[in-house]
DNA sequence: AAGGCTAAGTCTACTTGACAGACTTAGCAA
DNA sequence: TTGCTAAGTCTGTCAAGTAGACTTAGCCTT
């Protein structure tokens, strides 16, 4: 098979436009703990790993790109400082967390079974991602996808 | 809000062990053309754009980590080369892509849309990710999702 | 059999990024 | 005024990524 997407450019490509803000070495991680509710510098470094300088880098960067704002709090007794929180379109990004998670708790799991499990806030169900398509379908696979030139395609010279 | 979740190791996190997989720098790209079709070493080249040396090693990599395999070919009056197909691991990569892509599109798109569409292969409507709980209920937001410890989750020391 | 072509790499020199660990700054506290 | 802490910055070192030239194996033509 050689696809007709063969003919396109890749260079359009938004999954490589979103790498480029999200696709540096620590970034999913520090996503990761800010959806897990950590903001402050010191607690993202304690539990990402990341040198403080990549750190400090990737959260200005995230910043500069509207994943994250600073928020100043103070401690009672202590100087101001800033916190980091999510914004919407951080927020948005939250199925690729999702998705990794999942994928990694299949392939890369330890016997004893997943560290975090995701529920609902309602209802404390499991929760979980779906294919779907706009006529109701659940897509059991990738296989039944078929990708298609979309309106911003543009041909390869 | 100072999460439970600073009570548990991090460093046994899933995400951590997929990205360790699949998070340098030119792998999602190298699936992207994967699931698009590509198999054959010269077009990932051309159409990723990555050095021929870092698309080896990438390619050798997720061979390696069983994502997928190689199956040898023969073009009529050419030598014997190989082709990389997904193995279900990697399939199973596919809503990260999907989540990928639909993050960017929202975010980085250029006005004229995205480039490519998903659509059901069965019944051609469009394709979405979505977040559902085991109860049935949709998730419009991560906002409604409460990460928990699971049955592998370890306290820190 | 000599020369040429192509796919799939390898090699080399250069540049960028990651890193540990020391240093800096601002505010509070004794 | 000295010290302490959070949240960084600065510095030197080392690993990884990159472009582009080079290599190897098989096949084809003459």
């Amino acid at each position: 098979m050689r696809s007709w997407l063969l003919d396109y450019d890749p260079d359009q490509c938004n999954i490589a436009a979103a790498l480029s803000i999200v696709g540096e070495k620590w970034t999913f991680l520090v996503l990761r703990e800010a959806f897990n509710g950590v903001r402050r510098f010191d607690d993202m470094q304690r539990r990402t790993g990341a040198p403080r300088q990549v750190l400090s880098n990737r959260l200005a960067r995230l910043v500069d790109e509207g994943l994250l704002h600073k928020v100043p709090y103070r401690e009672p007794g202590q100087r101001p400082r800033s916190e980091y929180r999510l914004t919407e379109k951080g927020i948005d990004l939250f199925p690729v967390i999702v998705a990794l998670m999942t994928w990694g708790d299949k392939y890369a799991s330890e016997a004893s079974g997943p560290p975090v499990v995701l529920t609902h806030r309602d209802c404390g169900a499991h929760v979980e991602l779906e294919l779907t398509c706009a006529d109701g379908h659940v897509l059991n696979s990738a296989r039944d996808v078929t990708p298609k030139p979309g309106p911003g395609a543009r041909r390869v010279a």
